[in-house]
Parts: C-alpha cells; sequence; structure tokens
DNA sequence: TACCAATATGAAAAAACTTTTATATTTAAA
DNA sequence: TTTAAATATAAAAGTTTTTTCATATTGGTA
C-alpha cells in the first residue's frame, strides 16, 4: 500500500457539514481539500489532480449536477454526490451525467467512507491486477505469468495477447485469420506453432488438450473451467 | 462492443419483482436469469459465471447478506443488494461485506439500468485500457505502444514494467537498485542504458529530459505533466 | 578550472523470442 | 482401411530484445 494517501476534494457550501467530512476523512487516512461552491472546486481541480470529488448538488451558484455535467468527461475523477431530496430523480440524473455515487442526506459518515473505498479500490486493484484462474491454472496477464502446480512458466507478449483476446470471449472459436490478425501474422502453419506453444504452457496434457481445442476445419477455441 | 450480453442473476422471493426486473434488463439488452432464493442462486453460481447478481437482502432461509457473505470473495462477481429498510444500518452492513451497491426498494427501474451499467462498464473498460497520457506523450501498457507527435513507437516488455512502475508513483525518485529489482538486473550500467532507451521514446529532447530526470547520487524520477 | 565520481551511450555479445520450413501425425470421409 | 486434407511439431533460421562492456560526457566541488 506504501505511503500514498488519496486526495479527496469536499464541495459543499455547509461550513459545518465540510468540516465534518474533511475531519472524518482525516481520520480514514485521507488527504482532504475543501471547497464552498462549484466555482471554488473549479479552481482547485485546475491546480491539484484529486483521486475522488465528493460534492453536494445543492449549492447557491453552480450546482453540483452543472459541475460534474460540465466537467466530469475532462477531469476523469470519481464524483459522489450528496443529495439531500429523498426522489429518485435527481440522483438518476446525477448518475446519467457521469457521477460514479450518490448518497443521500443525511447520511452516516461511515457509508461514505465504504463508498469511497469501493470506488479507489475499484479502480485501483482492477488496474494492477490482470489475473485469470480456470482449472488449476492462473495467468498474470501483468506479469506474463503462468502458474501450474506449483511452477511458474514465462509467457511472452505474444501469447499474452492471444491468451487475452481468448479469454475474453470463451467457448468462441477463433479462425486462424482472426488470431494471425492479433499479431500480424499470415501463414496458417505460424499460428499452429503458437497454439502448440500455448498447450505445452497451460495443459496438462498437451497431446490432448482441455482448455485450448482445435476445431478441425475452424480454428481454436479456449475453454474457461 | 461485440456479439457480447452481460449475463446477470436476479434472486428475489417475489415473483412479480423478479419477472419486473427480468423484463426490464431483458429490454436493455442484458441476459437474464431468475433465482427465488439464495439456496436457489447458490446452485446456480455453480454451473453459470454470471456477470453480476442482483441480489435481494429480506428473503425466506438465507438471506442476501448471508449470500454475499459467504460467497463475494470466491464468486468474484459484482453484487447489487436490494434493501427495503430505509435506515443505512443494513446498507452499510452490505457494503462492508462487499457488496458494489445497494439499491432501496422501491426503485426505479431506469436506476437500476443505470448502476449496472455503472458497475459492468467500469470493469470492463479498466480491464481493456490502461492508457496515461502527459505532455504531449500517451502511453498504452497494454498495446505496448508510446504515441508521441503523430509517431508511434513501440516499447518492450522491461520498458512497460519499469514505466508502469514509476507512473503509479510519479515524482517518487528510485534508486537504480529498486529499479533493477523489478526486471531482476542488478548492474548499475545496465539501467542506465534503459533509461537512455526510455528518453528516446518518451521524451521530445532525450539529453534534457522533461518527464524521465536524474537525480545525481540518488537515481531516477519520472514527471508525469 | 581541474578533478573525480556519477551518469550516458554506442556497439558488441548474449539471450530470448518469432517465424518458417519440412516432415510427421491425426482426422474424417469415401 | 485408405486416402487426402488438416493439424502438429521439431528444428533451423531470422529477428528482436536484453545485457554487458568500454569509452565519453557531465556535474559538483575543491
Amino acid at each position: 500500500m506504501e505511503n500514498y494517501k488519496a486526495h479527496i476534494l469536499v464541495v459543499d457550501d455547509d461550513e459545518g457539514i465540510r468540516e465534518l467530512v474533511k475531519q472524518f476523512l482525516n481520520n480514514n487516512n485521507y488527504l482532504v481539500t475543501t471547497a464552498k461552491s462549484s466555482e471554488d472546486a473549479l479552481d482547485k481541480v485546475k491546480i491539484i489532480k484529486f483521486d475522488l470529488i465528493v460534492l453536494d448538488i445543492m449549492m447557491p451558484g453552480k450546482s453540483g449536477l452543472e459541475f460534474t455535467n460540465e466537467n466530469k468527461k475532462k477531469l476523469d475523477t470519481p464524483i459522489i454526490l450528496l443529495t439531500a431530496k429523498r426522489e429518485t430523480s435527481e440522483r438518476v440524473e446525477g448518475l446519467e451525467i457521469g457521477a460514479d455515487d450518490y448518497l443521500a442526506k443525511p447520511f452516516e459518515p461511515k457509508e461514505l467512507i465504504l463508498r469511497i473505498n469501493n470506488i479507489l479500490n475499484k479502480t485501483k486493484t482492477e488496474n494492477l491486477k490482470r489475473i485469470i484462474e480456470f482449472g488449476s491454472i492462473k495467468i498474470d496477464l501483468n506479469k506474463l505469468f503462468i502458474y501450474r502446480n506449483q511452477q511458474s512458466l514465462k509467457i511472452n507478449n505474444t501469447e499474452k495477447i492471444i491468451l487475452e483476446r481468448m479469454i475474453n470471449s470463451p467457448g468462441k472459436i477463433f479462425q486462424r485469420e482472426e488470431i494471425g490478425s492479433l499479431i500480424d501474422l499470415d501463414k496458417e502453419r505460424s499460428i499452429d506453432v503458437i497454439i502448440t506453444r500455448l498447450r505445452k504452457k497451460i495443459e496438462e496434457n498437451p497431446k490432448s488438450p482441455k482448455y485450448l481445442q482445435t476445431i478441425r476445419g475452424e480454428g481454436y477455441v479456449l475453454w474457461i473451467k
């Protein structure tokens, strides 16, 4: 986890809420900056790239919805909206224009933390790990390793590209041509060779493959478990 | 987007709600399977790997919370909980045990769709794209390409590993030793060579680098914009 | 400024990866 | 069972990547 604190911008016109939230987030190991209006927030996002923005919808001047609508795309920062209204209409609108989540006031601070953790962890772990497991095999597409029966085998980039594509559509038949197009290769026999190599790595018994099978006359297919 | 429909499991003891939700999700291009209890759901997840589960909390037999608690980890499928209660306590508990989202009944079907889209798009795009932009450079860590002034340059896996690490901690000084440990290399001069190669690719003017700078006596640091 | 240690880098060497080729094996249909 | 087409694969050849080495350059400090 290292020493990095996520930096969160809290935007609310009510100083009481601002400070309360700030305090609470501080206690939960977040770095917090506050803004008292959308305009104020805009000034700040120009200078600092936040990890997340918590934004009240109803504020004098520009509303949180307007702020989200106008800035979400270029900022590309997760936004959690705070809404006072009970009706769903406003919340739906918030999500439609790109907010990542919302919370109805009054809310439990603990719930806010959970939602923040949820969003930040998600983007983080999903960015870092791309690990697929099936059968007795584990494939780490980032580290380019396959793990099977206590041993680890390195895969190369070509193999990664093909595995990644096939894993995305398990059960789909890939013609040699389609596989070849992924790596810019058009000799049929050459595709065979790559498949053979892959089988040696992922199959218990490469001669009668369980996962990476041949469909005679069609191509190859990957079965995940 | 291809031809793939996300497969969603809807679990609710109330047939009316089950069918309503199913109908609505079908209309929104999702493939739906229903289950009338946690036990029923358990049978189904053993056979099918769903993309997402929508789960009522209050059901006879095993509750949605129990189901989530017991299965979330091994399933690793996003879960949206449906809660009837107004209080936050139950919702907080749901998030704590690993649900990805919840929705209070009664809910607008449209809101459910938004939340589902939200979760599925998030996992999908974050799995597929790992593109970093800074200055006039765009780095695609999946495709192993760097784009700069209309031209594209290939990076190799070693370069990707180091860039990825440094991008994760911009401004952090990396000692040669630390960089070397990423790629299992312990000769100082060899690290230099890799840095030189990287600079040729990402720097406008590699002789006076703007992004990948030397900290004499310490190591290297990457500045993002 | 002159010196020394730190850093940079071209080029060679070594290692790894990729493709092709030639031949063997398998499969399905006659 | 025979045959022809499809697939598999070992080994060679070609290519790229990676590391090392030798030398050049740079930056700080006396």
